[in-house]
RNA sequence: GGCGCCGUGGCCAAGUGGCUAAGGCAUCGGAUUGCAAAUCCGACAUCGGCGGUUCGAAUCCGCCCGGCGCCUCCA
């Protein structure tokens, strides 16, 4: 340990390892190296599964942001008694459902926004480094062959347990279905002899497979070497798998496998579901019957077998940064409950950052995702400057990154995001900035303003790039017919008739769509795949009402501005319809 | 039974020894708006309970109540 580097100046993390918050030190001065146990891809990923990617991403993020050179490794366990299962039950090749899942897994990164992870090693692309490990392991006495299997001998491991903080008498168990293959109940496979017709690879053991802790030792020594810097995984990974990776890694290379162990919290589902059944033997009491706590309805862990999965689907219509920034709210060693509601509310809160970068393109007439912004540490420091707004900024930038040097808190550092959001809406008003007489200079200091908000925001992989949109105002047709719905409102404002502007306001107030009247001209936001047909039912109602009032210049112009966008209606019977053309 | 974690306003959530306890959502006033929306200003908690340590605690210690995790595959 005495090789580590000098501490960092400010950054903490957080070491399951001694349960403290320790300064920052690399085994190589400047580099850090990151092991993240990724999945079994055994099915589709759930929410759960994207916790450690996303908290890790961020991590990454901010370590280059501070100068670090970072290798980011996220293993998949591609063999293993649950792929080999589905591939049965499903008719497939275990490498089958592996890549389906792997593709899968890859999406929903790509969606919340993980993309910079540097290598996603699979267990079955490393047999030669998993087998010479155990090799390794049995010459030197720590493991033993039994009947064609391959076990760690727990008991010649003395410092077995002190990462979960267990001892090898405590731990109880039978040892599973190989107990008597084993001589100790605590001892653990490295290495499964083949079953008939089980994908296997060959050894100097018979043909086999490994177990799924040697996995990450191998892996993560050949990609990080023997001894790294931070390695992840849920808390849930604590024991027995991280503290089989240490025993592993440690009794083979007699030093230490990694400096930092970080786990992130796990996932709850707040639903009705919850924990029903499971753990009456162990504790036998739980008057859980007055439990009826008001605030009912939370569940247990994510998984699988709660009914967790649709990951895809809570993407399609949630959004990848909505999940991501809900995700980011919470501090990663908490509890998360999760449900729809809350990440909706996440959403509520994103908005007012994307109002503002609209009110900073209506002023500036550029985009925000333009924006240039610092891409380090040095470099995004605010010259110090008497200016108000600029002091309030620079100290939200001060907070932000005491937050982040605070063992990753990105839950406080998103509070002084929105801090920001406040201090340059209000610059907005003082300096007058959607009036004609704006100054330039003032112009120039929304934009570093907004310049800060940006760097800091990309320490969290968040506003890097527009939203794609689907429905709504990423709708061609729909923008236009909103444009002739608002024209209409503008004419009958333009001669005080209210009520009928307030008509077409509260008709397509249903519809999701908001109006916002400014300076150069209203403004519409929100709407849904459903929303076009409620525009030209609306639109229809109000030709239909100028037809009523004998107003025929009106219901002419709904029906020809219609037709340039291609749209005709056609007056039946039952009602008029429209179509496009 | 063993090893741990958590309990902050209506909801979510920072803060873990010391200025007026961040921020978001919701709510209620005010400015602004034809009315709205957006924006700004303001209001809204003494930190599960009890006891202790301390000049001083949400923050440390003890006990209690409540919630959760791991000890079996799980991010």
């Amino acid at each position: 340990m005495s090789t580590l580097s000098e501490p960092h100046q400010t950054l903490q993390i957080y070491n399951t390892l001694s349960k403290k918050k320790e300064p920052f030190r690399t085994v190589e001065a400047g580099k850090v190296g990151i092991y993240l146990c990724g999945p079994t891809v055994y099915d589709k990923a759930h929410i759960g599964h994207m916790v450690g990617p996303v908290i890790f991403d961020c991590i990454k993020r901010y370590l280059v942001y501070c100068g670090y050179e970072v290798n980011w490794v996220v293993n998949l366990t591609d063999v293993d008694d649950k792929l080999i299962n589905k591939a049965n039950e499903r008719g497939m090749t275990m490498l089958e459902v592996a890549e389906e899942n792997i593709a899968d897994y890859n999406e929903n990164l790509t969606a919340l926004g993980v993309t910079s992870v540097d290598h996603f090693p699979r267990a079955t692309d490393c047999m030669d480094e998993i087998i010479a490990f155990i090799g390794s392991l049995v010459d030197q006495g720590f493991a033993y062959e039994s009947e064609g299997d391959v076990y760690f001998e727990v008991g010649k491991d003395t410092h077995y347990g002190k990462l979960s903080n267990r001892t090898v008498d405590a731990m109880q168990g039978e040892g599973g279905g190989m107990a008597q293959r084993k001589r100790g109940l605590a001892d653990f496979a490295l290495w499964k002899s083949a079953k008939p017709d089980e994908p296997s690879w060959e050894s100097q053991w018979g043909q086999g497979r490994p177990g799924w802790h040697i996995e990450c030792s191998a892996m993560s020594k050949k990609l990080l070497g023997e001894t790294f810097d931070i390695h992840g995984g849920g808390l849930d990974l604590v024991f027995p798998h991280h503290e089989n990776e240490i025993a592993q890694s440690e009794c083979c290379h007699t030093k230490p496998m990694v400096t930092y162990w970080a786990h992130n919290g796990l996932l709850r589902a707040s639903s009705a579901a919850g924990k029903v059944g499971g753990r009456s033997e162990r504790d036998g009491e739980s008057a859980s019957a007055d439990g009826a706590s008001a605030d009912g309805g939370d569940g247990g862990k994510m998984s699988r077998s709660k009914g967790a999965g649709g990951l895809a689907d809570l993407i399609a219509s949630q959004g990848g940064e909505r999940i991501r920034f809900f995700l980011l709210r919470t501090h990663y060693r908490s509890t998360v409950l999760f449900n729809e509601p809350a990440i909706e509310e996440a959403g509520i809160g994103l908005d007012s950052f994307y109002r503002l970068f609209k009110r900073y393109a209506r002023i500036t007439g550029k985009d925000f995702y333009d924006l240039e912004a610092a891409q380090t540490r040095d470099a995004g420091a605010i010259a110090s400057d008497s200016d108000a707004t600029q002091a309030a900024t620079s100290a939200c930038r001060e907070k932000f990154l005491h937050d982040m040097d605070d063992d990753f808190n990105t839950g406080g550092a998103i509070g002084e995001l929105f801090e920001l959001v406040k201090i340059a809406n209000k610059f907005c008003d003082d300096a007058n900035l959607e009036s004609e007489d704006k100054a330039d200079t003032d112009v120039a200091k929304l934009e570093q303003l907004l310049s800060t908000l940006k760097e800091l925001a990309s320490i969290l992989g968040i506003f890097s790039q527009p939203l794609t949109k689907t429905g709504g105002s990423g709708d061609e047709l729909l923008a236009q017919a909103m444009q002739l719905v608002i024209d209409l409102r503008a004419e009958a404002r333009a001669s005080k008739n209210f009520a009928t502007a307030d008509a077409i306001r509260d008709g397509i107030g249903p519809l999701g769509v908001v109006l916002e009247d400014r300076a150069g001209g209203t403004e519409w936001s929100g709407g849904d795949e459903d929303t076009l047909d409620g525009i030209m039912q609306l639109l229809i109602e109000l030709r239909q009402s100028a037809r009523a009032n004998k107003d025929f210049a009106t219901s002419d112009t709904i029906r020809d501005r219609l037709a340039e966008i291609n749209v005709t209606l056609e007056d039946r019977a039952g009602g008029t319809e429209w179509s496009k053309s």
